[in-house]
DNA sequence: TTCCCCGGTCACCCCATGGTTCCTGATGAT
DNA sequence: ATCATCAGGAACCATGGGGTGACCGGGGAA
């Protein structure tokens, strides 16, 4: 039974990682974490995102129910972007992880530069 | 002063992503959560994952300390793999992350199916 | 003697992720 | 009469993450 388990876990690490692992998931919901932002306003918020990752990414995180997308038919054209309940729960948890980023950080670049200074 | 602790938060996200966001890592990460694990036997629990690959994320892993690789040297040839205490607060936190997945797997296909069926 | 086991390394190849550039459409400002 | 704004869409392309298969070395089993 232990395994069967073992097996589940392995495939929901595989899902939760396959959901928000991608390149920029995390950063686009840690730019939300204060409320609603517009298209343009994300873009320049976030470093180094493309406008067509930018969309992309949204997408995802609509289609999955993470990300709520309201769309003001003025011109020029306006669309709110604000994470759901939902999305809110998922901020609240990878902030977790990367609070463990940050504490280890120091640590992790110890031991690489041991690593690497004894085995080339 | 709050823009710029973002900008660092961006970087710090980006980099835990980097660290840990890659198709194996947690698998092997939550594989040595019950304690030592020997190379084949992880190769054998982690569906899908190839020889090489194994290889180098263990040692990726092993790099940056989370990781302890053991050899002892008989024959046939013995490792041992084990979570360092930093490796184990990885998995503690890592592991709110997979809850979070699994508490959310049926909301996040529900919303799934009514996103594509509406809009595919 | 030949095969298998274990824990790898090496060389090669593929395709998915993500980046770049150009396009749209309505309108207000210059 | 242009130009800029805003939120994307479409097409094209490059990189590298990751998969495959071969090979290794030394001893035990058949």
């Amino acid at each position: 039974m232990d395994l069967n388990v073992h097996d589940e876990m392995t495939c929901q690490v595989r899902d939760v990682l396959d959901r928000v692992g991608d390149k920029w998931t995390l950063n686009v919901v840690h730019q939300l974490r204060h409320g609603t932002r517009r298209f343009t306003d994300l873009k320049r918020g976030i470093d180094g995102i493309s406008q067509r990752m930018l969309t992309v990414t949204l997408r995802a995180l609509e289609r999955d129910g993470l990300v709520a997308r309201t769309v003001h038919p003025v011109v020029p054209p306006r669309v709110d972007y604000a994470l759901t309940p939902m999305g809110q729960t998922l901020l609240k948890t990878a902030w977790e992880l990367i609070e463990w980023a940050q504490t280890h950080a120091d640590d992790i670049a110890g031991a690489r530069r041991r690593y690497d200074s004894t085995a080339g």
